[in-house]
DNA sequence: TCAGTGATTAGG
DNA sequence: CTAATCACTGAG
């Protein structure tokens, strides 16, 4: 796997990291040793204890523990009672932020992307630079992208909740 | 438009 | 222990 995106990658800052995973590979073998690949089409960052979207805006719990790590980790949690959102943390250490993974070639919507890939709990933690179930990789294709508002987070206020930091192709 | 669903969290 | 909240989805 030549290609493999590396620990440096993700300790960038996630303003830089979100679009730049638009168009990259999101590798995942399964149960059956068989290794799938998808194009990542939609991503949204949340930054920092300050942003208010973000579960770190409400400190530092079991949950959020891995968000304060150095970034290419998965922060995996569950939702609404059925949905488990895949997010990658970035950035340095102490220094809380997550991309949501929102959408693949193969499907759109956080929950259907956990759903099809067979991500749950067993994930949180994962660490993509050395993990031999999940990683990522570069495609070489260089995205052209759409940017908006992020989804779901009307009680952040209105100048988190403005943000345009949800990135499409 | 809205119910379903259960982990997580703060508070007593 | 209780209760509120929730980075969503699918049916209608």
């Amino acid at each position: 796997m030549p290609d493999r995106l590396d620990k440096q990658y993700f300790t960038r800052d996630v303003l830089e990291v979100a679009p730049d995973l638009l168009s990259k590979l999101l590798v995942i073998r399964g149960n059956d040793n068989q290794v799938r690949r998808f194009v990542i089409t939609e991503t949204e960052a949340y930054r920092g204890s300050e942003d208010l979207a973000c579960h770190a805006s409400k400190g530092r719990t079991k949950r959020t523990e891995v968000m304060y790590h150095e970034g290419g980790r998965l922060y995996v949690y569950f939702v609404y009672g059925m949905h488990w959102m895949l997010n990658i943390v970035t950035g340095k250490e102490n220094d809380p932020q997550a991309v949501l993974i929102r959408g693949l070639d193969a499907c759109s919507g956080p929950g259907r992307v956990t759903r099809l890939l067979g991500i749950d709990r067993s994930f949180y933690g994962e660490d993509l630079s050395t993990s031999g179930r999940i990683w990522m990789e570069d495609s070489g294709i260089k995205p052209v992208y759409l940017t908006g508002t992020r989804i779901g987070i009307s009680y952040a206020g209105e100048y988190w909740k403005n943000k345009p930091w949800r990135y499409y192709l």
